[in-house]
DNA sequence: AATACGAATTAGAATAATTCCAAATTTCCA
DNA sequence: TGGAAATTTGGAATTATTCTAATTCGTATT
């Protein structure tokens, strides 16, 4: 795992210039520090907007190809929760989504100590995963 | 949980007029038959196809139409894996869905026995969920 | 410093799933 | 039977995302 990249508030600058063997160029720099600075899941257009400020010049579909190529490098997470637009997640760690309804807010949530999903899944022997996704959505409790 | 939506191959005339609560027309009928045939996950579109052969008026609009009322009265799930197309599910019961890279095939995953999602993740105390959607990708091994 | 080449960016068009809308039809029930 | 409410229908509208083709950038090489 990339540990600049998990830095509490990286400036673009402050990635060096190849990170997973992906060539940081501006726009994915910028994109990444977007992400990295309010950690609230944005969609490729919130994204967008918030990179926008401090550099008038990219494009949306730059947003997108950036933050493919950083899913692509397991630089960032894409969040689905059911037909929403994707969100993306600069949390490399193995969690999962909480959507509080009340608020639309996203929450990380960790598996307890000790849980791998093969234990709870009655999976075929051999089966390989190679992508995983669970996604909740409710409210906390009003008491 | 209704028996009737989940024996194997019921026909539309077999539904009851009504089922938790929802009136069944003809079109809602033809939609949960449809699903109930061919258990294989299909998109909107394809329960479109299916269905238009035995009643070749209904229009995809009525299909969307009818899949929302199925689901909002919980005699169809919805599954979502990644950004595809949202398909439907007439397995009432409670598991997640595994889609074999290799040949796009869905299947239905279960719990080992005695297993609740509370048991695994670290939720706030009083959390409560109401949606819950858990999707794999992979393969099957080879040997 | 000029050149060349591949990669990345860009703006806008295209696509595809889904939803919306307004009119027509059906169903329910008084 | 008649009228209100619900449902269906076809087509238009919407929206997220991808595609395309042209331009620009970055780096390596002379």
């Amino acid at each position: 795992m990339i540990s600049l990249a998990q830095t509490k508030n990286p400036k673009p600058e402050d990635f060096p210039s190849e990170l997973e063997g992906l060539r940081m160029t501006k726009q994915r720099r910028e994109v990444l520090a977007t992400l990295l600075a309010e950690r609230d899941h944005p969609t490729a257009n919130d994204i967008f907007l918030r990179a926008q400020k401090r550099m008038p010049t990219i494009s949306l579909a730059t947003v997108y190809n950036c933050l493919e190529a950083l899913v692509t490098h397991n630089l960032v997470k894409q969040v689905n929760i059911e037909r929403d637009s994707t969100r993306y997640c600069p949390n490399l760690s193995d969690h999962c989504h909480f959507q509080d309804e009340s608020s639309g807010t996203i929450h990380d949530v960790v598996f307890k100590e000790g849980i791998k999903l093969e234990d709870i899944l009655e999976l075929p022997e051999g089966t390989q995963i190679n992508h995983l996704e669970i996604s909740l959505k409710g409210s906390f409790g009003k008491s």
